[in-house]
DNA sequence: CTTGACCCTGTACCCCGCTACACGGTCCAT
DNA sequence: ATGGACCGTGTAGCGGGGTACAGGGTCAAG
């Protein structure tokens, strides 16, 4: 079984090396097995690992909620119920951003729309878009 | 004409009130007029805005996007093609985040069944939900 | 005419998420 | 056996996005 190196990683995930071993001290990226001498011998799927947090912090994710994302992926059968519920809550999170995100795009159309038509948005339709909570 | 104070607006859109002031700072928030002894008259609609900017920061747009995002409301008929392309830009932004955020969805929904049935994640969707950039 | 709730400016500080040293070891190609 | 590309461990610094004083003015209510 092929290892990577912390460079390899970096490289693949297209991050800085330093970010490798940061993710690695907050408990994101679990320590790997290491050489005789010391360097650090990841499994292949790290890289996904690190384009997943990537990912999830351009949604607006912090990195303490990408890394209760990444638990819920090796919750044993045991702790079942809580992962589920956990699963489920970010379930709703992630829904109440596709649904803002979705008014927003709803609005920006129509500003696109009203700006090549009238040429005079009067009432804001970005802000009304996000107007309730 | 009703006004608002800063603290009011603060209050209304329920941030700290040295946040205001840090948005004026940084122009997302135009400097308002002043009362004759120096305090900041708001008209009431700064509140939308802010609560805008909050939730905007929630779907991962960061201030100075978000300042994009403002200045496309108020774009003159004049620059009309400009602001027609940066919303269009933007309209881009945020269907990849809906996707994004829809492929995480699914895998979350889909972990969680698997959580119910099996009792066994093998591979992580979450993580495949991702995997292409 | 004072007390308390509010506002002003300025500056300093804080947390998050990296990113960059400094200083040293490993490894391998020449 | 040495140079250079890589890795390791510190620890320090930085940009974003606020937040918290300090020191002082404003303005009703009592």
């Amino acid at each position: 079984m092929t290892t990577l190196r912390t460079g390899a990683v970096a490289q693949a995930a297209g991050v800085n090396l330093q970010t490798i071993r940061f993710y690695e001290r907050e408990g994101l990226l679990p320590a790997p097995r290491r050489s005789a001498s010391g360097y650090r011998q990841y499994p292949e799927d790290t890289v996904r690992i690190v384009t997943f947090i990537k990912r999830a912090q351009e949604l607006g994710f912090t990195l303490r909620e990408t890394k209760e994302l990444l638990k819920l992926r090796t919750a044993s059968p045991k702790r079942a119920a809580t992962a589920r519920s956990a699963a489920q809550a970010k379930l709703d999170d992630i829904d109440e951003k596709i649904r803002d995100l979705s008014a927003m795009r709803t609005a920006l159309a129509g500003l696109v729309d009203a700006c090549a038509c009238s040429g005079e948005a009067v009432h804001c339709p970005i802000l009304e878009s996000l107007e309730k909570k």
